[in-house]
DNA sequence: ATCTTTGCAAACTTTTTGCACCAAT
DNA sequence: ATTGGTGCAAAAAGTTTGCAAAGAT
C-alpha cells in the first residue's frame, strides 16, 4: 500500500488520489480546502464533527470556512465518498464510506460503539416481511447505553 | 370507561385526572396552559411536535407561550408522563408514555411507524452478549424506508 | 474567459434560558 | 403571602444560504 509522510501524518496517497480523481470527475474541482478536507478526513480515521474537521485544517488553512467544510462534505457524501450519522440531538459525524457499520451511542456518556452491519440482519428481515419497512440505520444511531453505563445506571 | 364531552372531543376523564393528579402530588401547580396541554395531548392520539401541541392550544388560549409547552413537556417527562422521540434532523415528537413501541421513520416520505418493544428483543440480546450494550431505541426512531418507498426508490 | 467554489455574514430551525410579573396554593 | 409557573425576548447550537470576489479549469 502506497503511504507517503505527509506533515506529520501518513496519508494513504492511493485513497486520496482515487478520491481526488472521483471529484474532479462526477464534483467539480480540486480547492486548497477541498484538498485539505480529504486530508484531514483521511487522516483522522473514525468519526468526526464539521467543526473539528474545520479546526484540524485551521492549523494549516486559517481561513477555510466552516460553511465550506459543511459544503463539501455535502458533495462529497453526494458521489458517494462519505456519509453522515446523526448520534443524537445536535451533533452529526461524518466518515468516509469505506466501511459500513452501525453505531451505536451511549445516552449517559455519549460513547459510539461501531458494530458490523449483520447484526441488524435479522430484525431488518422481519421489519420487512412484518411491515414492509427497509430499515437503514447508518443515518441514525441507534441509543442505548453501552457497558460500563449499564452497569451503574 | 368514564368519558365525557369536553369542547368538541371525548377525552378519558379518568386518565386527565389521574395525570392531573400525578403532577400536584410530584411535579406542583395545576395551571390553566398545562391543564391545555394534557387535554391537548390527551385528544390527539398518537405523536405530536411542540408547536403542534401549542397551535392546537393557541385555538383556545392564544397566549400559551411554546416555551411554556416545552416547559410543561419536560416537566411530564420528568414524571413519567410523557416521552418524547426524535424521529430525525431537527423534528421531536410527544407523546403520552402509556404504551410503549419504537419508531420507524421513512427517510423519503416521512411516514412513521410503531413496531412493538418486542421487535428488537434479539438484537438486543445479541448486542447485550457481545458488546456489553444495552439498546434503548425508544429515544431515537430507526431510520429506513416504508412499504412504499421501498417499492419505489 | 468562464463558471465553480469560497469566505463572510446573516438566516434558519428547534429548543433553552433569564427575567420580571402573575397566579395557584 | 409565598414561590412556582408564565410570557416574552433573546440566546443557543448546528446547519444552510445569498452574494460578491477569488480561483481552478
Amino acid at each position: 500500500m502506497a503511504v507517503r509522510k505527509s506533515r506529520s501524518r501518513r496519508i494513504d496517497t492511493g485513497r486520496y488520489d482515487a478520491i481526488v480523481a472521483d471529484i474532479r470527475l462526477r464534483a467539480g474541482r480540486i480547492t486548497e480546502a477541498r484538498s485539505a478536507i480529504i486530508t484531514t478526513l483521511l487522516g483522522s480515521n473514525g468519526h468526526v464533527t464539521a467543526e473539528e474537521l474545520a479546526a484540524q485544517i485551521h492549523r494549516q488553512l486559517p481561513d477555510v470556512h466552516l460553511s465550506t467544510v459543511y459544503r463539501t462534505l455535502d458533495t462529497l457524501e453526494e458521489i458517494g465518498v462519505v456519509e453522515h450519522v446523526h448520534l443524537g440531538h445536535g451533533r452529526a459525524v461524518y466518515h468516509l464510506a469505506d466501511e459500513f457499520h452501525h453505531h451505536l451511542v451511549c445516552d449517559n456518556c455519549d460513547k459510539v460503539v461501531e458494530v458490523p452491519d449483520s447484526v441488524f440482519n435479522d430484525v431488518g428481515v422481519t421489519l420487512a416481511a412484518t411491515y414492509g419497512f427497509t430499515i437503514r440505520p447508518h443515518h441514525f444511531a441507534v441509543a442505548g447505553l453501552c457497558r460500563v453505563c449499564s452497569a451503574r445506571p
